[in-house]
DNA sequence: GGAATATATCTTATTTAATAAGATACTTTA
DNA sequence: TAAAGTATCTTATTAAATAAGATATATTCC
């Protein structure tokens, strides 16, 4: 019976978008928490989530995928380094740049902090079968693939931000 | 054959992990580029939005769902009020307290930037079935309420810091 | 009921994160 | 090779968030 299945639909969707929302909204409350036990600053949690999700990146590509102004950037990397966590090498690839990366001792340190929920995480998907584990991942991917597909399509921002990815050539 | 759908249930679970992590990383730079758009900061633009899933909320409950300290929610606060985002109201249950509320002919102002998202968010989920929305909906629900069922169970942390959730009575 | 304690918000002074503008060094293009 | 462009950093400045404490109302315990 189609009416009845498309009021079904619309209840789910409109249920998932506030449930997204809201898990956004958690995860966002979440990061502070994890900032504050590591005393740092929300900014330099996110940029180390930056390097441990898409590896050695260059200042620039941070500021982009953060949403600060390089010089911003600049005073976030030299927290991190001061403290320990981060170095910066040379970047082969251009003599101007640098490439920021862990200094591999402190990764634990850090990463430590999402092992409870990574566990909730693996209890929550271990209900799952294995078709409705790839429809979730589905759901994430398409939903990450259209977010990277908006680079640089928005009107007037910061000339340093554009999207989340790996740096393109 | 179970050794096999162990390792693909690893290798599901490993992508999901990630595609989560992008997710929420892509969420949090979405956000920066509204609250540009909207000439206000993140935390302002965090504020609105908690409103908008929560409903009216006091300023106390705004600082735990926020993580920040109950002077720095005046702040922001008073900034909102200045620009004409939101009002304080009597709490009818606490006279210490005050209810914050949106101004309702500002709310489409701040959600018409979310329309673009969730066109595409509606496209996305218009390619998967019922079974399959309600798999999705199942996750976001149990990670959603795994959440709150965490309120108050962490180390050290600032005393006004708990969770994402309607206020508990 | 009333004193003592606890709670909710706000205030003020202070710290410091992030910005803006511009400098430096290197790369790319013409 | 010169000119323009780009990547990062520096410095001075702005202003967001904190910390400590004040005020007003609630709650608890005798």
């Amino acid at each position: 019976m189609a009416p009845l299945s498309n009021e079904n639909r619309a209840r789910l969707f409109a249920d998932l978008t506030r449930s997204v929302r809201l898990f956004i909204a958690g995860a966002s409350l979440f990061s502070q928490r994890v900032a504050d036990k590591l005393n740092m600053h929300p900014t330099d949690l996110q940029f180390l989530n930056l390097l441990e999700l898409l590896g050695p990146l260059t200042p620039g590509t941070l500021a982009q995928c953060s949403g600060l102004t390089t010089g911003g950037v600049t005073v976030v990397l030299d927290r991190l380094e001061k403290s320990g966590y981060i170095r910066r090498l040379p970047n082969p690839a251009d003599r101007r740049s640098v490439l920021v990366d862990w200094i591999p001792a402190k990764r634990k340190k850090v990463t430590s902090n999402y092992d409870a929920v990574e566990g909730q995480f693996h209890m929550i998907l271990g209900e799952f079968s294995e078709e409705e584990l790839q429809t979730v991942l589905t759901f994430f991917s398409t939903a990450n693939a259209a977010r990277s597909r908006e680079k640089s399509s928005a009107g007037k921002q910061s000339r340093t931000r554009t999207g989340i990815g790996r740096p393109q050539a």
